[in-house]
DNA sequence: AGTTTTGTAATGCGATTGTATTGCTAAACC
DNA sequence: GGTTTAGCAATACAATCGCATTACAAAACT
């Protein structure tokens, strides 16, 4: 049986695991052989692809960046010729948890947010990730000022700040229900309305 | 020595040393044993003002919203005649990790939210919160509305949302360090001035 | 073909956890 | 004044944890 799996694929799937366990009962009950009964896997197994348990977190959270960004770019590849406008409402509408996936990935990044408290390495790829994707709608806002879609006075570095930290905050009222994801899209739609012209 | 002191004083100063522990080395860390150390109490004392672990969370818990509406009114105490522009301001800001304490509640907040992933009496009192807090704002802004005190064409509830959300956001970015509590209030003040007259 | 490496599994172990139990002191009560 | 109760402390205990160790099978390599 040995030798005809692929390694990397083996830990990505781990951390898929992770991210049950996590959406399911919390990070606290992650064990090493919660993981392992999640995965199909025995605890030897977990163990000969993950050094630690904090190793195998670090990667959970390494790959949690790449899935979001492959789910991103699937959702763009599903639009053709997206405006500037549309694919920042895809980037905003994206972090919010509106299905399963999205509800999955929140709890678990949240839960991460938490854990980083006493762990230097999960606070420096949460800083990453939240810098990238302000980065990545400074970027797009940037761009579509300078194709003079946005309405005058409209500063682009202020209202992607505005934009991205109206759309964080809404994460957890919403997986709470203390609003809605069709209230918490119409509240972030009215924000593009404010900064795009009609 | 019994029965001179005053049982939900030292369930609330219990509470602070779990907020101490949380603060520290996070929420995973908290054990009775870490408490008890922390509040200079025995392990036997800490179960007998609390029947179980859970309970003394959910106590804490509840403390903490007592200690953040405590620090409001005192803040709010030392302004002589705050403007409705003012009274947001302050809610708005203190919300934010601007100085140690700040920083220590903003941290037992997002850990009590992991953790409420499979505690639904944690859920009801974060939603409890949230939605505690927006109403309050709401109810500010239409007073504001109502004064005249807003721009043309804004929508009470509307903005009030919008900003809310947005100081959540600024939350997490601000403990990890993406961005400066300073750049955060401006943001917030820059919201304040679009929605008030000058 | 024999050796090495890799994947899988089971088990042991020390440490830590929440909770229960017990004992003791001193204030409170009838 | 004897009894009850509240506060405090120490300890026992079962469960669970991460990690180390061991064993074994099969593919890979020389």
């Amino acid at each position: 049986m040995p030798r005809i799996v692929d390694r990397e694929e083996r830990r990505r799937s781990s951390a898929d695991a992770v991210f049950r366990v996590i959406g399911r009962e919390g990070m606290d009950a992650v064990s090493l052989r919660d993981v392992a009964a999640e995965a199909d896997l025995s605890m030897g197994s977990i163990q000969h692809y993950f050094s630690t348990k904090d190793e195998m977190l670090l990667f959970a959270l390494n790959h949690m960046r790449a899935r979001v960004i492959t789910r991103f770019e699937a959702k763009l590849a599903r639009m053709k010729n997206p405006s500037k406008r549309q694919y920042l409402r895809t980037m905003l509408n994206m972090l919010l948890p509106t299905d399963d996936e999205s509800r999955q990935e929140a709890t678990v990044n949240i839960s991460f947010f938490a854990s980083s408290v006493n762990n230097e390495q999960f606070r420096e790829l949460l800083r990453q990730g939240y810098a990238g994707l302000l980065v990545a709608i400074e970027l797009q806002l940037q761009a579509a000022a300078d194709a003079g879609e946005l309405r005058e006075g409209m500063d682009s570095k202020t209202e992607a700040a505005q934009i991205f930290y109206t759309a964080q905050g809404l994460i957890g009222p919403v997986l709470l229900g203390v609003t809605t994801p069709r209230r918490a899209v119409a509240l972030l739609d009215a924000h593009l309305d404010r900064i795009f012209r009609d």
